[in-house]
DNA sequence: AACAGAACGCTACGCTACGTAGCGTTCTGT
DNA sequence: ACAGAACGCTACGTAGCGTAGCGTTCTGTT
């Protein structure tokens, strides 16, 4: 997984193998077809990369970063909010179908688990947390909730729509999950109009 | 995935793409291993299922149901809790493996998605969503509360965990699960001893 | 007991993809 | 100009796929 981009031949192959995703899944692609589009021999992608999700790992790293940074503009709540609509814009996108490929592809292959959970998955957990934290000193979070258990809840809820329910996932849902398991300020009600036909009441949504 | 059970040789069949699933994995199950080692010729397995993801799905379903029944033992707290237990101890076995498994499988096969839909996953939800509602009728659960959506945020806690961020999942985290995100009744509180470290209090856990 | 049809075993394909070896050619920096 | 890295090309051997052809065994009728 640990790649050397540096050569020519390196940017031609990731975009092959990007392309060949997006056209064919990852079934789809192989060693051999990544070379052919790429225009380069089967030996100049082995000296680089030892397997095909080495080759997406790399790939998807400038694709993906830039699309989950969490904004600090608003309220915790708002801000979460808007976090979580980007990922699921980004599930729904070319590049978090890949993403989501190499999360299923992890469960057979330690080494993209492992590649997967240092660039990207720890990566966003801390950033939520430490947004989270930022709103308790704030008084906006209740000091005693367990901001793990709530990231695991909340992003928790996306995967599984994603990868095990298959239930649709719009941009609503993300202001529906934060609002139904939202730990917000002790007696905080949300501005009349704000409500999306989501079923939780303020007062319910309290953690 | 539409299998036929009736043939002698189906159970050899399955119970060795069994073993080998155990052993090696997915990626070391085949076609070919399978009827090997069932003694059995290649087109024996071919007659009866198309892939190896079907033969697993059938070989799962026997193994499977009996592990994650949900219980109305006792209040719907307490019947979260075992039943979440019981998912984190089929996640940590074999049985649970194979199942995970199927589901990352599931990512690139539609037909293992359609089949795990239609055995496990909404079975599962439905029963689980049902105990909410017998709680709500109770007076267990706020009336409000978005039952789907607290399904959501319960399971695809766990299956983040496994699949997602690899963190650590034993029996414990049920509880400090629901109790984190319970939207249990009116001011209720927890009798005392009944707190194992949870950091969140009753009144915090209200939803 | 005879018979038909299903189920099974066996062999042998052609195909794709894997991962590597060997060796000659081109590029790059100093 | 020269060395070393990077690359292209061909050619392997291996594994697994999915199918075809054909003969053998099992099973349930009548």
């Amino acid at each position: 997984m640990t790649a050397s981009p540096r050569s020519r031949a390196a940017a031609q192959i990731q975009d092959a193998a990007w392309e060949i995703l997006a056209e064919r899944g990852l079934p789809g692609v192989t060693m051999e077809e990544i070379a052919a589009r790429a225009g380069v021999a089967k030996t100049t992608v082995y000296r680089w990369w030892p397997t095909k999700s080495a080759v997406l790992m790399d790939a998807l790293r400038e694709r993906l970063l830039p699309r989950v940074a969490f904004p600090e503009d608003g309220s915790v709540r708002d801000d979460l909010v808007s976090q979580i609509e980007a990922v699921i814009d980004l599930f729904g996108s070319e590049t978090g179908r890949a993403y989501l490929a190499l999360v299923a592809e992890s469960m057979h292959d330690g080494e993209v688990a492992t590649a997967l959970r240092e660039r990207y998955v720890d990566d966003q957990r801390r950033a939520a947390i430490e947004r989270l934290e930022k709103g308790k000193r704030k008084g906006e979070v209740l000091p005693e909730v367990d901001l793990e258990l709530l990231v695991d809840s909340l992003y928790g809820a996306l995967y599984y729509r994603v990868l095990v329910s298959h239930a649709p996932l719009d941009r609503a849902y993300a202001r529906r999950l934060v609002d139904g398991i939202w730990p917000g300020e002790p007696n905080r009600r949300r501005p009349a109009g704000d409500d999306g036909a989501g079923p939780s009441t303020a007062e319910a949504s309290m953690i």
